[in-house]
RNA sequence: GCCCGAGUGGCGGAAUGGUAGACGCAGGGGAUUCAAAAUCCCCCGCCGCAAGGCGUGCCGGUUCGAGUCCGGCCUCGGGUACCA
């Protein structure tokens, strides 16, 4: 008998599958077809030990599929475009391309070695310009339907540097390179109507049954429809122009309790008395001078700035309100201005509090609950508007009456008498596309002095990037460029000039799927293919996409439908969502003389100490990213052991939706415990012919087979595995005989090929097994040898387990209740002449004597 | 700040409202061996000599029965529109 040898039969088995095209995806009507994504990765360099184990669980789900007779599409591609790549340039002076192709390259070459059933002639980056070039005709097609416009939005500016930044890149307020405090600018950018599809977006989730609750319930709080008011406030004496202060709320029941009224540093009233007032002025700017991060303006101290100008309120002319400059307010949501109502907004209330406003709450809870009130040092009492709350300060509908109720009492109330109107908004915002960077799909238009904004012609596309660029000189090379820029407009033929934004990587990433049907083509799709391949049945990916990500490629099905790229059945891309946890490592740290941060690689580091002796900073775990270095390489523990045992390893003990904590130790154990698996089942083959627990061993082969399918469709990968130790330790033990032991051998062999496809590939074909294992039929389980005759029943008594019997599982409920009072638990329990209140027998599962 | 999650032995975790700790790691003991490696067997939540008691982040509640359902907290993680 042979050893297990992973380095010996991991790159036979990779040239088999390949020699017969086994995950080659062809269209086959005579097949239900399975198309299984796993969300693409970012070329960073190298795959890292998240990247293992989310692909492992993708391969896991499209091997099952393939053995389960589906036509199955399990295609990989590069999300190519961004950041890193510029900053790989300016570091190491190489292109950003070049870095790129290499580092996909690279990663191509350790994906390889994981033995996933991926087909690879599909694959593209979104670099490539086959592909760009059709997102760019994608992009002319939406501009035609209206889904594209301009219009100004801030943006981070670094004023030292002279270029603009990301939020990722302002740390406190400054520029990450230049350490200049970020100013916001605003600059004409290119944005799509996703707001056209609001109520779209925020509907159709109800339909997404296969998705997780918590993925949709994020959506719709990022939507964010709301029912409001809006009217205005007349201004006393205002400027010229500025009679009135538009304000839109959601809760006009409170409009007792307003206090003062807020807008924007960016509101036009704000703009117009800057002009005149130089402390107003200063004090906008200084709200300028801060990111556009919504994290950090929310977490940024209240500020405001009295105008002097008042306004009537509208339920009384004789009651006016301060008009306040406030650095919280967003100009992109609502009006820009709002009314502050302390009592019920914890903002407003530490606003308030600060400029010693007046404080006056409008309801309050229907019980005296301990609750302090905000005008005696309270918190702001903001009850969901479910609960129902008692007005005291209310105008409409009843005096107790939930937060809706009043909120629709208070709009009819307002629209009754004038002041306002009922109006529905959302909280989601527009696309703002455009990226004044060199490493990312051009916008393929041309500004042309007499025609305006010309779209490329399609014949031209695609607009490539020019490759003569340098990164010596900050700001987006495309402007710095000698002759890219210079082009003959479309339309008339004159001299005019490329845009040279580019468009954002999340609009690379919102298609991709789609592409993946027909990748090569001279469309953005085929319809013949999209219509057959799409939707992805599954989708997986890291919940941290909840939100954007996910948002956009809902959006983009629907605009790519609109323009005829996709058919209808496909606007909501993604039939079911798996979103995995992240591979979390601490973070090992020294630091130099000027206290600033050195990271560590945990291979460099052993009980907490370098090689040279140092003691290592150690920061608990977060999610494993290049800059902290607190990264795994899968490439050692390949080569050491083996692709099955790292696959093995990632699947095993932690639930797929869940983070974990990488340790080294158990890749250790994996290996070993497939070199069992390797023993056990070539012993099988060498077994008596004659045994006694043949039909003992069936019974647990089928019991695995059911749960460990289970397991694997419904993302419960660990507990299949767990399920695949009890069943090897199950025929370890056995004494079945030769044919019992061999059909459970070839079974445990196909359980584990999703997992370990090369081990079970070897096994297979050792066994005698037929053609590859990868094409083999799942095995199904026989119901009949699924349960018991005789079962055991736990006894409570009071809830507390204290015996139990073992009866047959037929057994009728009265004959089970007389066993019961007949034990020796229940008579001890009835010694004292105590008697049962109470005998609940659970058919099957529990009894439980109260007394 | 706001939105969304997660918390169970020394560790990773299992458990349709029904025996908490399956399965594995680490640890302890034993067999085999000249010795070791490899392998195999047994033990392993905490306190207690025991009887028994206590145990699923914390505090309450619903229930015959709560890790699981409800209310209120705490801690950690994700997102927060230019990281991907």
């Amino acid at each position: 008998m042979s050893r297990y040898s992973a380095a010996e039969i991991e790159p036979k088995w990779q040239q088999a599958w390949e020699q017969a095209g086994t995950f080659t995806a062809h269209r086959d009507p005579a097949k239900p077809k399975y198309y299984v994504l796993e969300m693409f990765p970012y070329p960073s360099g190298n795959l890292h030990i998240g990247h293992v184990r989310n692909y492992t669980m993708g391969d896991v789900v499209a091997r099952h599929k393939l053995a389960t007779g589906h036509a199955v599409l399990h295609p990989m591609g590069w999300d190519a475009f961004g950041l890193p790549a510029e900053n790989a340039a300016m570091e190491k002076k190489i292109h950003p391309g070049a870095w790129t192709y290499a580092n996909i390259a690279n990663m191509k070459a350790q994906f390889s070695k994981l033995g996933l059933s991926l087909d690879w002639s599909r694959e593209f980056a979104t670099c490539d310009p086959e592909y760009y070039g059709q997102q760019q005709a994608m992009f002319i097609d939406f501009m035609e339907r209206g889904l594209v416009y301009r219009k100004n939005a801030v943006v981070n500016w670094d004023p030292v540097d002279m270029t603009v930044l990301a939020n990722e890149q302002v740390e406190d307020g400054k520029g990450w390179r230049s350490g200049a405090t970020v100013e916001r600018r605003e600059l004409t950018q290119w944005f799509f109507k996703i707001s056209d599809y609001s109520d779209d977006l925020l509907g159709a989730l109800d339909g997404l049954d296969n998705w997780p609750d918590k993925v949709k319930l994020m959506q719709r709080n990022w939507i964010g429809k709301s029912r409001g008011l809006q009217f205005s406030f007349s201004l006393v004496d205002g400027p010229a122009g500025h009679d009135r202060v538009e304000v839109y709320t959601t809760r006009p029941d409170t409009l007792l309790g307003a206090s003062f009224v807020g807008v924007s540093p960016d509101h036009p009233l704000a703009r117009h008395l800057e002009k005149d007032n130089p402390d107003l002025a200063a004090f906008n700017a200084e709200c300028r001078k801060m990111g556009t991060a919504e994290e950090e303006m929310e977490k940024a101290e209240k500020r405001g700035f009295d105008t002097g100008l008042r306004v009537r309120h509208p339920f009384d002319t004789a009651w006016e309100l301060p008009v306040y400059v406030a650095n919280f307010i967003l100009m992109e949501y609502g009006t820009g201005a709002i009314f502050g109502c302390p009592a019920h907004d914890a903002r407003d209330l530490e606003f308030a509090r600060k400029y010693d406003l007046p404080v006056v709450s409008t309801f309050a809870p229907t019980s005296d609950s301990g609750h302090t009130l905000p005008e005696d040092g309270g918190e702001a009492y903001v009850p969901p508007k479910t609960d129902t709350v008692s007005y005291v300060r209310g105008f409409a509908g009843e005096t107790e009456q939930t937060g809706n109720e009043a909120i629709d009492a208070a709009i009819a109330f307002c629209e009754a008498n004038a002041v306002g109107h009922g109006v529905t908004k959302f909280r989601l915002r527009d696309w703002g596309l455009s990226r004044q960077r060199y490493w990312g799909c051009p916008i393929p238009v041309i500004h042309c002095d007499a025609c305006g904004v010309v779209p490329e012609k399609k014949e031209n596309l695609p607009v490539k990037l020019p490759e003569d660029v340098t990164f010596e000189r900050p700001g987006n090379p495309l402007n710095w460029h000698p002759t890219w820029r210079d082009v003959a407009c479309p339309k008339c033929g004159k001299p005019a000039q490329r845009e040279t934004d580019t468009m954002d990587t999340f609009v690379d990433s919102s298609w991709y799927y789609a592409r993946f049907t027909a990748p090569h083509a001279a469309t953005p799709t085929v319809a013949e293919d999209a219509a057959y391949w799409m939707n992805v049945d599954q989708y997986i990916g890291g919940v941290e996409h909840a939100i954007l990500h996910l948002l956009y490629s809902r959006f983009f099905a629907r605009a790519m439908y609109a323009c005829g790229h996709l058919p209808a059945s496909a606007i909501e891309p993604f039939d079911a969502l798996f979103t995995q946890g992240m591979v979390t490592h601490e973070i090992y740290l020294t630091r130099d003389e000027n206290g600033r941060p050195m990271y560590h690689l945990p291979s460099e580091v052993t009980n907490g100490t370098l090689a040279d002796g140092r003691q290592v900073e150690i920061i608990p775990s977060a999610k494993m990213s290049k800059s902290k270095k607190n990264v795994v390489d899968p490439e050692a523990i390949i080569a050491q052991y083996g692709a099955d045992t790292a696959r093995w390893f990632v699947l095993s003990d932690s639930p797929p939706e869940r983070d974990v904590e990488w340790t080294a130790s158990g890749a250790e154990a994996a290996s070993k415990h497939l070199a069992r698996v390797w023993r056990i089942v070539t012993e099988a083959a060498t077994a008596p012919d004659q045994g006694t627990g043949d039909d003992a061993l069936l019974r647990e082969m089928h019991k695995a087979i059911h749960d460990v399918t289970l397991g694997i469709e419904s993302f419960g990968f660990n507990t299949s595995v767990a399920r695949l130790y009890a069943f090897t330790n199950a025929l370890q033990k056995s004494d079945a005989g030769r044919a019992a032991r061999v059909t459970a051998a070839r079974t445990l062999a196909q359980l584990m090929s999703p997992m370990t496809p090369h081990l079970a590939e070897e096994l297979w074909n050792r066994l005698g097994g037929e053609g590859l294992i990868a094409n083999a039929p799942w095995p199904t389980a026989d119901p009949a040898m699924l349960i018991d005759d005789e079962i055991t029943l736990p006894i409570q008594i009071n809830g507390k387990r204290r015996a139990e019997i073992t009866v047959p599982r037929d057994m009728a409920k009265d004959e089970i209740e007389k066993r019961v009072m007949a034990s020796d638990a229940v008579q001890r329990a009835m010694a004292d002449g105590a008697r049962p209140k109470k005998l609940i027998v659970v058919p099957g599962r529990i009894v439980n004597v109260v007394f």
